[in-house]
DNA sequence: CCTAAAAAATACCGATTGGTATTTTTTAGG
DNA sequence: CCTAAAAAATACCAATCGGTATTTTTTAGG
């Protein structure tokens, strides 16, 4: 067992993924240590000895849910050929993540931002940089496809990519309070057409 | 003292109006009822004896706030002559609620729908509620103007109204955790020219 | 297999949670 | 001005909150 992850390192990944989705359902505040050891199994013991406070596993479950939806888009935009394609992802992914439990709970990244920015300056500042992270790849993808003489020269490159943002969360946020996948659908058709309009 | 309000009624009124801007920064849970005691100056008893439970002075706080809003922007579109103008409203209010404190913690029904998605199905409902209606009344103008001659007649209507929702939405958001009110403002440029594009 | 270290469980802490029963104070009509 | 009703304050409740100190159990290398 020498180069596996170590047990202190396993129960941590443990409690991080099984407590994520409560995270991203009741929030920080609406999230008590009797939920985290309700979700693990384990005791409060065991959870104070592998994290700080209720805060740091809050970030760190934070982290692992916004990846894991990031590593899911990047690994399509990847696969897609055309810079086009590649921006379309966006207006695909989400279509999926509304309906299955992908992420139970919905966009951590909305759901963190709303939660935390008034009240958690760690998790308020998680969750701008992922969005920051987030628009600085449209950003590059717009420009990798102006390069590529694939979209228009003349495009407002932040402009796009912090409406196309804007639109997703918007509509994410729209079809969750509304019971309504169809409301995000409709709203993905926008995006859809906006990214459609980049083309030369 | 006879056709004012009831004693009961002002101080319910007082209660919502000094705890409106506790609740819509931390949200339900966030919220204790020593935050409400604070905020107003009451006893527990008092506050007890004017509202069921802390859920309805949620309630009715977020209806204050939410009504708040749409009373600002039913009265600048309703001195918008043009249906253009009144649809451009929506791209012009949220410059000043994001700045001033006129609303303080944002959106009221941005921050209620993901507050409470998951946890609380009176909020739940009373944001999806808010966010139908915005959306019947942004579909209303659009029919106006349809009718007007003054907008395009094949406008989707229902996929407008959303995606502008969506925008602001998103915009406040983006702005708010990034600490960049022009964060919104570019958000509301595409809305901007979202509505510009619906003239004939 | 033994053992020291690491991890998990137990037991505990004061503070605060949402809420209620009772008492005191205030209100407002006759 | 008096008084009954209404409203607010006080005092209280069990439960839970986040967190810690200590004990027991498990881990894993020699």
């Amino acid at each position: 067992m020498e180069n596996e992850l170590s047990k202190a390192e396993r129960t941590r990944q443990f409690i991080i993924e099984r407590t994520s989705p409560v995270f991203n359902k009741k929030g920080y505040a609406g999230t008590s240590l009797s939920d985290l050891t309700e979700a693990t199994g384990l005791t409060k013991g065991s959870i104070y000895g592998n994290f700080k406070n209720k805060e740091e596993v809050a970030a760190e479950v934070f982290e692992y849910n916004s990846g894991k939806v990031r590593k899911q888009i990047q690994e399509r935009i990847q696969r897609a050929t055309s810079y086009h394609d590649k921006l379309l992802v966006y207006a695909q992914v989400y279509h999926s993540f509304t309906r299955g439990d992908f992420i139970p709970g919905g966009c951590p990244i909305l759901n963190t931002a709303v939660d935390a920015d008034d009240t958690n300056p760690l998790l308020k500042d998680k969750a701008a940089k992922a969005v920051i992270r987030w628009k600085t790849g449209i950003e590059n993808l717009i420009k990798g496809g102006i390069e590529a003489g694939e979209l228009k020269p003349d495009i407002n490159i932040t402009e796009t990519a912090l409406s196309m943002i804007a639109m997703i969360e918007g509509g994410i946020m729209i079809s969750k309070v509304t019971d309504s996948p169809a409301n995000l659908d409709i709203v993905l058709t926008s995006v859809h057409s906006m990214v459609d309009s980049l083309k030369l």
